[in-house]
DNA sequence: ATATATACAGACCGATCTGTCTATTTGTCA
DNA sequence: TGACAAATAGACAGATCGGTCTGTATATAT
């Protein structure tokens, strides 16, 4: 059973995603999630605090169901590294999370409304990324790449382009695109 | 000498840029600009009105510096292409806009506060994008690629990835690693 | 059953938001 | 100089913002 702070998290998240952080208000998810005003001061000390909150959930949320989609689709870390981009194209046709849909990066549009770098929330966008860098590095490692770092550091850019095409143009096809590109690279740095 | 329209759209554009649309007031706009409020009334029906006039004048301004930045930077169509990563990392460096500075790409950042497809602003975002790639897909055809929209789209799709790149995690790099891989996709595709 | 913690509803505060209005000043052209 | 257009300052309205407060109800545990 979800806790009170659990139902304001998810809540906020989600409308957060859809509309924005500060389009967003604070009565909405109350009124959407039920909960008293009084409730989300006792747990956030603040909406900057809510927010905060709402992007840890989900960097867990996402960085889980990546890693998951591409650990399932294969042994091999060559094909595992390849599936990250069917994954995306799930993603980006509302396959993925149910009540949230596909609305761009949740980061990437945190990024873009606390564009101070110093933001926590800004912060918070960069510790993702840098996560995810990290995870397809140490793939790369072990498919016996030479350079795992420049080539999990090529592979994390085809996906942000990928993300952004697929939400700015609406073109779902970008997965297939970076896919592509990502097979080549594949190809030119692993060893036959 | 500029008029009170332009003196506007020059300060909202460099305000919803630094501080995104949402977070930033009019009354911000009016009292850096210097412009009385019914001014701005008369010349836009609303703060949405003037935001999409921004990104209009965003749109101009970007294109216009990136095309000049690419076509001064060789005459051979190839090169052209490669010297799109070379302006991207002047952008990142803050070297491009002076005013401005960077802070993303304004249309992936209006796309991210108006997720929604049917959103003006994000209508703007969209042909934003589109008209880049087919700008691209020009130089691709002048440089004598047999699919000159596949590989457009692929250039694009790397461009995006440097973008975000930068500014989420400050990778200036980013467009190093963007250069890199276009430069393999260039010896592929295009003739020797 | 009583005590204690938790969550509830909703009034309320000051600040800020977009947008309207009036009244005054400025600049231009005849 | 006088007429006209454009821009000014700033009060104002109505709504909404984040955040505080009071008082009541609910649920669990001893």
């Amino acid at each position: 059973m979800k806790s009170r702070r659990d139902e304001l998290v998810d809540t906020a998240l989600r409308l957060f995603y859809k509309q924005g952080f500060n389009a967003t208000g604070i009565d909405k998810i109350l009124s959407e999630s039920g909960v008293a005003k009084m409730t989300l001061y006792k747990h956030f000390g603040s909406k900057d605090e809510l927010i905060l909150a709402a992007l840890t959930r989900r960097d867990e949320q996402f960085r889980d169901w990546l890693t998951n989609a591409m650990e399932t689709a294969s042994p091999d870390p060559r094909a595992q590294l390849l599936s990250l981009f069917d994954a995306l194209e799930k993603w980006f046709r509302g396959q993925a999370f149910k009540d949230l849909g596909f609305a761009g990066c949740a980061f990437i549009n945190a990024s873009g409304e606390f564009t101070d770098p110093d933001h926590p929330a800004h912060r918070i966008a960069k510790q993702h990324k840098q996560e995810i860098v990290d995870y397809l590095a140490k793939l790369c490692t072990k498919a016996g790449a030479t350079d795992p770092e420049t080539l999990a550091e090529q592979l994390a850019l085809l996906k942000e382009g990928a993300i952004v095409t697929a939400h700015v143009r609406g073109m779902t096809e970008s997965a297939r695109v970076a896919k592509t590109i990502a097979t080549g690279l594949l190809d030119a740095a692993l060893p036959a």
